[in-house]
DNA sequence: ATCGTGGACTGAGGCAGATCAGTGCCAGTG
DNA sequence: CACTGGCACTGATCTGCCTCAGTCCACGAT
């Protein structure tokens, strides 16, 4: 596969029209291809000169450990992303990264990131785009752990993922399969396991969506979007934003 | 005040060691110091073409509404803080931006921030280390609202505001102003400003620390960091990052 | 002087969601 | 084959935090 084709490509195409040229530096940062078992964490909280990732297929989770022993997943990546960015810009890591399921990326070293930055500076501002969305995401997560109550957060959490795989190729506004436990989405909506379940019953019986064996179903996506006061402007956008 | 000695630059020069150019395409990039009331907002959920602000002098706070009428507090800027990135680099606004106290910024236009990027483009690394400080910081922030109970919160985000304190000059590791509200550290920390005022009495009745009358004062600093379980390095790191 | 306003602070009562302690259903695996 | 471990799922109980409904300043405006 070439970058020109890599998701990772096409999402940065996105925010900064890509000459030629850039596209074929983006290329050659796509490094050595490799391939992670589930639940065998890829970075760990603290390692330092840590190399990052573009996700080629698969999912992943970053999250952080707390004293307590308790995990905060903070987001999780699919195929197009860029994995661990701020443990290559800060030298070592914040947070732990955990494949969901079996992982393929490619390493991109850090030397290779910022000499690529200094050789076609549109590059960095591409990447700095991305990081902005990324954080965004995180943002919006936040306000739904602050703000919204469990039953408003996993219906957002949800429609959230289905924007974010449609936008990729990997399902559709109303179906897409989700390799995440129950567990997970606790960990990652700061609920109980045991409160996931029940959520995701409520809103099943509410006929607003299903999330069973691996497949999500959005019944009455109106509805849906309502409950979760969801607004997919920060995911998405109409054509480049920089010619 | 120039560039060379604004806290932006410090900051800044903090990441990536800056030449003399590179320093004077940063003092250009400071526009036209504006001054804001307290409580009037900067920006607006949703509106485009918006300015970006380096702050000055005062605080604000970054904050999204949801439909309830209730809000979130994402975080807060304090002086040397670039405020409303993403607002500019996705054209609109994500969020609101409040003045807490009067405010002094300088403003920096969209046009001139992507130019300076393009001709010095180490600046535009630098940015993006910046940026992904802060996002650093919203993780921690989420962390906290996900995972860690009043008690811990509020011990976090007094720690986590007085090393930011210190980093620009403005208090010391036990004592610092802070001219923010109950009701603001509430929408803060996604609590009730009913339970903010019982936690802080019991922080101060445990001998932790005082937070009254705009003043902060730590007692108690290893206390308050074990219950806080507060890890300060992902807010500071010795010496430049890039050479 | 008094009124109004915004913030700190308090008590009582209710509820969302945690915790505990399970059951049942697979898919491995020795 | 029985045994194990992971995951979905459930009922009972407990609790952290919210909501409501105030009081009591300190202040600036009238």
């Amino acid at each position: 596969m070439t970058a020109l084709h890599s998701p990772f490509s096409r999402k940065l195409g996105a925010f900064v029209a890509l000459s030629g040229e850039e596209l074929s530096a983006l290329e050659r940062l796509h490094g050595r291809r490799k391939s992670f078992a589930a639940g065998r964490d890829m970075v760990h909280q603290g390692q330092v000169n840590q190399s990052a990732y573009i996700l080629a297929s698969g999912w992943v989770c970053s999250y952080k450990l707390l004293s307590g022993g308790t995990r905060q997943i903070v987001d999780f990546q699919i195929p197009g992303d860029f994995l661990g960015l701020r443990s290559v810009l800060f030298r070592t890591a914040d947070h732990n990264i955990e494949p969901v399921t079996r992982v393929e990326a490619s390493e991109v070293l850090a030397s290779d990131l910022l000499e690529t930055f200094s050789r076609t500076p549109r590059l960095a501002t591409a990447v700095l785009w991305a990081a902005s969305r990324d954080e965004a995401m995180v943002v919006e997560h936040l306000v739904g752990i602050g703000r919204r109550d469990a039953k408003e957060r996993t219906a957002h959490f949800l429609l959230e993922l289905g924007a974010r795989l449609k936008l990729v190729g990997l399902g559709t506004a109303l179906e897409y399969s989700c390799p995440l436990s129950q567990y997970m989405l606790a960990d990652a909506m700061g609920l109980s396991a045991v409160h996931v379940n029940r959520v995701l019953r409520e809103l099943r019986e509410d006929g607003l969506v299903t999330f069973q064996q691996g497949e999500v179903t959005i019944h009455d996506l109106d509805r849906l979007v309502t409950l979760a006061d969801f607004d997919k402007t920060y995911l998405d956008h109409d054509g480049p934003l920089l010619k």
